[in-house]
DNA sequence: GAGAAGATCTCCT
DNA sequence: GGAGATCTTCTCA
């Protein structure tokens, strides 16, 4: 298992969105490993990206995404969920990829605790499950995923081959017509089809 | 300082 | 298939 250097997140975003699919997104929670393979995600970039955060400029909420690569971006929404987001983009660009599904690995039984279900194909197959599952809160906001730390992106030794499949973004209603969510095709473990 | 909107999930019908 | 939950952030006065 090799972490995923920086390097690897300081480029275009639709790139760095579509091989992070397939990597291992790796969570360290109180002494214990939490491990899920990443199956969909979305991209979102700035200027020309009118669903982005980043589209109105720089804010207080939003700065992670014009920071260096390879950060965590955690934001609060509807009250209820977090998502967790990677930046991209070499610094001063912004740019972010939103980790929208899971498929469980290691961890299970926790996973299963902190979304108290024990329906497996349910625990991570949307960016607000995913979050609780991991236990994943603003706390981890600009967390930098190019460590060995409490959270982090790494390469699986086996790089199986897998079939990648895009359509458009969910749950946006601005720039709804970009097709840039990617996913494995036919996992079982991604949100929707 | 108030009001509105939001990259969602769960429960109920 | 639809509405409610319920917090953060931005915008405007």
């Amino acid at each position: 298992m090799k972490i995923l250097p920086r390097s690897f997140y300081a480029r275009n975003t639709l790139t760095v969105a579509k091989e992070l699919l397939g990597k291992h997104l790796v969570r360290q929670n109180q002494g214990e490993k939490i491990t899920g393979k990443i199956v969909e995600v979305e991209a979102y970039r700035g200027f020309d990206d009118p669903a982005s955060h980043a589209y109105k400029g720089k804010t207080i909420r939003n700065q992670v995404m014009f920071g260096k690569p390879g950060c965590a971006y955690v934001y609060f929404i509807y009250g209820n969920h977090y998502c967790l987001n990677v930046t991209t983009e070499k610094e001063g660009v912004p740019g972010a990829v939103l980790i929208r599904a899971l498929e469980p690995i290691s961890g299970i039984k926790s996973m299963m605790k902190n979304r108290k279900t024990k329906e497996v194909a349910n625990l991570t197959n949307g960016p607000g499950k995913l979050t609780k599952a991991l236990n994943i809160t603003k706390a981890q906001n600009e967390l930098d995923l190019t460590k060995n730390g409490k959270l982090f992106i790494c390469k699986p030794d086996l790089t199986e081959t897998i079939e990648i499949a895009c359509s458009t973004r969910i749950g946006v209603k601005a720039g709804a017509e970009k097709a840039w969510r990617f996913y494995i095709k036919n996992n079982k473990f991604v949100s929707k089809r």
